[in-house]
RNA sequence: GCGGGGGUGGCGGAAUCGGCAGACGCAUGAGACUUAAAAUCUCAAGCCCCAAAAGGGCGUGAGGGUUCAAGUCCCUUCCCCCGCACCA
């Protein structure tokens, strides 16, 4: 009989089929197995899947055979975050409609990803263009609305030239704009709406905490981003005036040496406190050359610190001492009440500004062993101490301080205790087209009214020409934009600008639970059952943006009522890069890495084995094109084996009996177990599955070096088919169309999509007999081949008794003999 | 500057709890098969020294320490990557 060869060309179309007609990757709704809801992060349609896709869908996938295999009824969705501005630009360069391309994008990448044979659930497809998605985001915006969670607001904001459109703090990075690294981002004044995330800023924060199954460095982000800090503002009377300036500060305990006071050059109170001064003219000059440089270059270093007087005087309220107020350009409106108190000698900024500008410094705060002192001082001292020249203050400790003075300011009724964030509310208007329609309408009679829920959804109407330039292209269309008031019913405008898409991407992974619902959002029952997300896997890039607002929108739409989640993922994972040549894939560089050649080349299997081989999962990982067909050999490998085996496999019924077992077939069932159980924790916890797949090779070494005649041995036939068939069961959560053909070969009709994760056992893993090295003063000098369930003494007695041994040790004196229980002797000689 | 992660053969990496460093693979070398090549198979291989072998020494960025024993723990230091950065 002719051997069947390995051609994943031939195998795997076919299983892709069988996995579609048979709908495997569906959801049971009646299931009363267990759940696990796995996820990738929602993919763009950019038109092409990349390396970094293959090797998020690989991981996730592995994770979501393995559990179905386990018994558990698994939600693995599917879905696109089709809206953004590439399909706005792509619409202007080919001269196309953005949604006409982002279909085409949509098609070939499902092409793709059907190709690669990821077990994800289509029945539940969906793009967030879709006017049944993204009427939900207008239904949560008016309820937010209606709660004081979506206002309007001018605000100065970041706006992108390229993009021709605000950005999110979030989405400015180092100044640039996220999506165009070489564009700096400009300030604009418009109105804009936003949510309102810093009233959750607080629980944002808080439940960090409770996120275990967070990576650190997320939570740290998060942490940073959120930028909680405790303080006081403390209201200082300005001299010869009725009005008081405001600062926000975390060092209450050193207000005794606060000798001057700095203002933003842009604070409110500044025209007032200069007017008729002779200092007016040069305050103004300032003001304005900061603004120049704002413009210019913020972004790239620091600038000097530098001040101007403004020639008033402010009172410190807990000295009552005369503190000169200027204008500084490192004070920003931005943070904080936009003035600060400056203590020079407890606060590096103002040592250094203070030292430039020769004022005043005044040590207030004493180190342990009261060693400080003015003289030679050449930095601030930043540390909590002890008080002094601080009135009844002094004396005590910083942290006790803080305490009793805000409490006596707030008795004074010239101060209380603050919380500022760093976080900032989200800015979620975009002057663009391919987005979610605002549903808010402007009417000079009555305002801002929101579109009433029987009119929802606003559709996105049909824009046929785009130039890129000239503000919001839905202010073009009149018939979309003139409207009547639904209050008064007199003439109103729409709201020409969209949402920002990172709202569709807030929530869609509830909407994946329920998809098909036109009443709501999604049925409650269905989020009860299947939150929090099991797994969610995607790249470091969106630690803050995504995860920070669609953590804010499940805390939002849980005190809508629609959810009771606090929090919607259990697990968060973060991958690595793909890159080529040590560098990023770009089209620019040359050096991208198709996934199409690479499963017309070797097959999906060989590439999805070979993306999870290469590198452990969190680190980057170099594609390597001379290696990729060393997987495919061993796919090759492990087909062969079966295929030369399975005339007599596929026939033959005994399980084996280890009291019959010949030591070699022993030695096989032992290295299976064992691999049944490296390669099962990694897919349970470590995720490590370069480890799990050089697992198996071990397994293949071992089983391939079975001879002809050893399978003469009806124990050790049984062995072996045992072994093939946990390989092929073990390899099909990460080559899956491969798995499904030797499993078929070998005479089993069902799939291995329905078959169930073979079993570990720890007795049959067990070694019965265990290699012990002997080291003399740490070095190892001999081995001892001993029973596993050997004694301490006999451990002891055999080491002492092996030749090798004998001979080191000679005449010396043992002075320590350590015996680890079946791990390793230690004799110390001298 | 602050915070986090990392540095192991020619390369990717393994070593999950302080107990044999280098699993598994790539590349390499030698051999078998072949007229030849490819493919396949077998073997070798951290580095260095002692002519070779037997054997020994040295080895996880560097230096120190704890320990019977350190890639793993502690201290110092260098380098690389990431995040935040006038945050009051």
């Amino acid at each position: 009989m002719a051997e069947r060869r390995y051609d994943p060309h031939q195998i795997e179309p076919k299983w892709q089929k069988a996995w579609v007609d048979g709908r495997d990757f569906e959801v049971d709704p009646n299931s009363t197995k267990p759940k696990f809801y796995s996820l990738e992060m929602f993919v763009y349609p950019s038109g092409n899947i990349h390396m970094g896709h293959v090797r998020n869908y690989a991981l996730v996938d592995a994770v979501a055979r393995y559990r179905r295999m386990r018994g558990f009824n698994v939600l693995h969705p599917v879905g696109w975050d089709a809206f953004g501005l590439p399909a706005e630009n792509a619409a202007i360069k080919h001269n196309t409609h953005p949604e006409v391309w982002t279909r085409q994008c949509i098609a070939n990448m499902k092409r793709q990803l059907l190709k690669l044979g990821f077990s994800l659930d289509w029945s539940r497809e969906f793009a967030t263009c879709d006017v049944d998605y993204y009427r939900w985001n207008q239904w949560f915006f008016i309820k937010m609305f209606e709660r004081g969670l979506a206002y309007r607001k001018k605000s100065t904001l970041n706006w992108c030239p390229m993009c021709e459109t605000t950005l999110a703090n979030e989405q400015v990075v180092g100044g640039w704009c996220w999506r165009h690294e070489d564009t700096l981002v400009e300030s604009r004044d418009l109105e804009q709406w936003f949510l309102k995330i810093t009233d959750y800023a607080d629980e944002l924060n808080a439940y960090l905490d409770k996120l275990t199954g967070f990576p650190d460095r997320t939570l740290l982000m998060q942490r940073n981003w959120i930028g909680k800090s405790e303080g006081a503002n403390i209201d200082f009377p300005v001299e010869n005036s009725s009005n008081r300036i405001s600062v926000f500060t975390t060092r209450i305990d050193t207000i005794f040496g606060a000798t001057y006071m700095v203002l933003a050059p842009e604070h409110r109170i500044v025209d007032e406190l200069v007017s008729g001064q002779p200092e007016e003219r040069q305050v103004k000059e300032f003001r304005e050359k900061t603004r120049q440089e704002d413009k210019a270059e913020r972004a790239s270093d620091p600038q000097e610190k530098e001040g101007v007087f403004t020639g008033r005087y402010a009172l410190n309220p807990f000295s009552g001492e005369r503190m000169p107020i200027w204008i500084g350009n490192f004070v920003v409106m931005e943070y904080g009440t936009g003035a600060v108190m400056s203590v020079p000698a407890h606060d590096q900024r103002d040592f250094e500004f203070a030292l430039k500008y020769r004022l005043p410094v005044r040590l207030v705060i004493q180190n342990r062993d009261h060693s400080l002192a003015l003289d030679g001082m050449r930095e601030a001292f930043i540390e909590d101490g002890i008080l002094v020249e601080s009135g009844e203050f002094s004396g005590q400790p910083s942290s006790a301080a803080r305490a009793s003075m805000t409490a006596k300011a707030e008795r004074g009724g010239f101060g209380k205790s603050a919380i500022q964030f760093r976080i900032k509310d989200w800015g979620i208007s975009r002057q663009r087209y391919w987005g979610t329609p605002i549903p808010m309408i402007h009417c000079e009679r009555c305002g801002v009214v929101p579109v009433p829920e029987k009119d929802l959804p606003v559709i996105l109407p049909r824009v046929e020409r785009f130039t890129g330039t000239g503000g919001s292209p839905l202010s073009t269309v009149p018939e979309f934009i003139n409207v009547n008031c639904p209050r008064c019913d007199g003439m109103a405008r729409r709201d020409s600008d969209t949402m920002d898409t990172f709202v569709d991407s807030s929530w869609y992974f509830f909407r994946y639970c329920d998809p098909r619902n036109s009443d709501r959002p999604f049925e409650p029952k269905s989020i009860d059952y299947w939150f929090p997300i099991d797994l969610y896997i995607g790249g470091i890039e969106h630690a803050i943006l995504h995860l920070i607002y669609s953590r804010f929108w499940t805390k939002m739409m849980r005190d809508l009522d629609v959810v009771k989640v606090n929090e919607p993922i259990a697990n968060l994972f973060h991958l690595g890069m793909v890159l080529k040549d040590g560098a990023v894939m770009s089209k620019s560089k040359g050096n991208i890495v198709d996934p199409d050649d690479i499963v017309s080349d070797f097959g999906a299997d060989t590439a999805r084995m070979f993306i999870l081989f290469l590198a452990p999962p969190e680190k980057e990982l170099d594609w390597d094109d001379a290696a990729v067909a060393g997987m495919f050999k061993f796919l090759q490998k492990v087909f062969r084996l079966v295929a030369q085996n399975t005339g007599w496999m596929k026939d033959f019924s005994a399980t084996p009996d280890e009291a019959l077992l010949s030591a070699p077939a022993k030695s096989l069932r032992r290295k299976m177990h064992q691999t049944i159980k490296r390669v099962s924790d990694d897919l349970e916890h470590r995720l490590h599955f370069n480890v799990s797949i050089a697992a198996m090779m071990e397994l293949h070494n071992e089983m391939s070096a079975v001879e002809a005649k050893d399978l003469e041995d009806p124990g050790t036939r049984a062995v072996f088919k045992e072994s093939c068939e946990t390989l092929i069961r073990m390899i099909s959560v990460f080559a899956p169309h491969i798995a499904e053909e030797m499993w078929e070969l070998n005479g089993h009709s069902n799939r291995l999509t329905r078959a169930a994760w073979p079993e570990y056992n720890e007795l049959l893993a067990a070694e019965e007999e265990i290699e012990i090295p002997i080291q003399i003063n740490g070095k190892v000098r001999g081995r001892i081949l001993v029973a596993a369930d050997v004694s301490e003494a006999e451990m002891r007695e055999r080491a002492l008794g092996d030749t090798k041994v004998k001979s080191w040790v000679g005449d010396k004196t043992v002075v320590k003999f350590i015996v680890v229980p079946k791990r390793l002797v230690n004799i110390v000689v001298r």
